[in-house]
DNA sequence: CCATTCTTTGACGCCGACGTAAAAAAACTC
DNA sequence: GAGTTTTTTTACGTCGGCGTCAAAGAATGG
């Protein structure tokens, strides 16, 4: 009949292309020049996949969310052992360096948030799973007598994400006084008094 | 001889209208046209007084974080009991609510750093200051007796200050999803376990 | 090779924001 | 009220980004 559509493959590349150009230039001030410079294309192409830059960036924030997260909650499947589980749910909560492009992605949104509604829910949407993850890992150690909990779980799940947020924002936001080896150390220490000792 | 200046009461009112302005529009689409309507000026009239958007800005995040820290440190000759003083610390260092002005200011312009080396170092000057003011409050309740510190007492800060970082600008942000009381709470138990039962 | 559908480009007009500089207004002193 | 300095307005010109749309350029089946 006629040209087939190959849609998915090239909001895949745009979406790549999000993430790579936030890694250089920030979210703040990014264009849609931008990105389409960065993937290759023009303005027009671009808006022929997406309404608008804000239907773009949350389609990423959201793939990048899921990606995040789910790779993270599939450490559940292969880490039997519950305070290593913790330890690795921590590290891979973490940016590797300030220059992990899909963490600073997550981050910078985060703060661009509260704009629109659309944003707000999406935010909304990654802490609950980040909540969701910690708990259940800190369930799993608790139930198998390995973590002697302190605190509710509510309560430490809820300490361990706000510390896992702040840390990772700082890495990423190039605050040279944290580093990520210092910023577990601390996510360690922490879970242990709280009753949970990672490995 | 002729008009006296009286710049310094512009300035202070150009920053108020700053923070104004940040708490309804946010501070990523802050134009200085925003800046001057809040002002009852004109733009021009603004950059009378600033080079810049940016030199306002800056002036605007250096105030906001000496009033914020002052007014915090302040605490510290009218509370003699270290837990006491934990606890006030805490409680002055998160935000009112998703309304406070000022903390939304400090928290978006976070943000927003990283762009220019200036506003880097403020924010790095502002997380330093915080950091002292925990280790401080820590090391006069472990001096006291009061405290038995289960941390170093940099990490026990560092961790103090990612909390309320991160509390800070969920609040801030608009996630509904934690109150001001419940980040108390959840900074109190974790402050506890660290050693340094808060009031 | 042709018809059809998908994809991309390029040019256009429209704001909104910025910075400048000249001119007007205001606030004083004498 | 005249002179002087400070403050504010107003009216440019410029730049960058956005959204639209018609037209050009693929890619494929018949």
């Amino acid at each position: 009949m006629a040209r087939p559509k190959n849609q998915d493959e090239r909001r895949a590349h745009l979406i790549q292309a999000v993430i790579d150009t936030t890694a250089s230039t920030g979210l703040r001030s990014l264009s849609l020049a931008d990105v389409a410079r960065s993937a290759g294309l023009t303005r027009g192409a671009v808006l022929y996949y997406y309404d608008d830059l804000d239907a773009l960036l949350s389609e990423a924030y959201r793939a990048g969310m899921e990606r995040f997260c789910d790779r993270r909650d599939a450490l559940r499947d292969t880490i039997a052992d519950p305070a290593k589980l913790l330890g690795e749910t921590i590290r891979a909560g973490l940016p590797t360096g300030p220059d992990d492009a899909l963490m600073r992605l997550l981050y910078e949104f985060d703060v661009v948030a509260g704009s629109s509604p659309l944003h707000s829910t999406l935010v909304e949407a990654m802490y609950e799973r980040q909540l969701a993850t910690y708990r259940h890992v800190l369930e799993r150690g608790a139930e198998a007598g390995v973590f002697d909990l302190l605190l509710d779980t509510s309560t430490a799940a809820l300490n361990l994400v706000a510390l896992e947020d702040a840390y990772g924002l700082h890495i990423v936001g190039g605050n040279g006084q944290i580093s990520v080896g210092r910023a577990v150390e601390a996510m360690f220490d922490a879970a242990r008094l709280f009753g949970a000792p990672p490995v």
